[in-house]
DNA sequence: TATTGTTATACTCTATAACTATA
DNA sequence: TATAGTTATAGAGTATAACAATA
């Protein structure tokens, strides 16, 4: 009878979430957010900073920071679009791709650590369900 | 294979509920975090302002303000503790607990409305599985 | 000494508005 | 006129530190 609402759910899982994959990432230097970013740019085909950014559903101004941050890092570059010079190419280093291949596997792993709860089958399953609803 | 990751999916699912919920809740004069104090505080047995705090994973320091705006809109109060002067007991007032009961139809159909795209069985599950994780 | 509530303060995340440069 | 990126700024939401009252 003492029912937790669905919003507290979803939001208490993502904290719980983040204290499991912040860490993870902490020694490739970056933070969950920056991971996403980089997550999004990991397909060979170039992206715009705009479409980065609204693929992730992050507003371009908060994008620019983001960028910076990653860049400083020597983890992506912007460089300017052949066809539309208002556009940046945004692209993962070498570097970079090596930082999110380690990365991704941390928070594989981390993400496994959180879904242990579930037996595998359940697992699976909560990923598909979210999926359909986002 | 553009699989988008679990962080994503549980912020993404949240806000979407945010933007279903947050307008159900206007008519009351609440938003989604006021309502889930005054869901907290819905048992009959009274509770200290740090139990209810600590029951929704928020700070005591937050619980303050989100007590002080219940308070002003006349739907909780606060009274001392009979066995313990340091504690506050917070309650809800008869109109908090009308108000309470319309916001909980309210939420209940948004929470309805953002499941929709699932049959059934399967948003019983998503609760399910959300509630073993948290 | 430790706990509860409070206040002041600061930090993170994000968005809005205004600007530059391109289209 | 509209779009991409940028900058400055402001607003949520939250937490930390210090304090008063009480245990």
């Amino acid at each position: 009878m003492s029912r937790r609402r669905l919003a507290y759910l979803l939001k208490h899982a993502n904290l719980r979430l983040g204290e499991l994959t912040g860490p993870a990432l902490e020694p490739y230097g970056i933070d969950g957010r920056e991971f996403g970013v980089m997550w999004a740019l990991r397909a060979p085909e170039p992206a715009s900073q705009l479409e980065v950014a609204q693929r992730l559903g992050i507003d371009r101004t908060t994008m620019v920071a983001m960028v910076d941050a990653l860049e400083r890092k020597k983890l992506v570059e912007r460089r300017p679009h052949p066809g539309d010079r208002r556009k940046n190419i945004v692209e993962l280093t070498g570097h970079g791709r090596d930082t999110l291949d380690g990365a991704a596997r941390a928070v594989d792993a981390a993400e496994e650590e959180f879904l242990a709860a579930l037996p595998g089958d359940d697992a699976r399953l909560l990923r598909e369900l979210l999926d359909r609803l986002v």
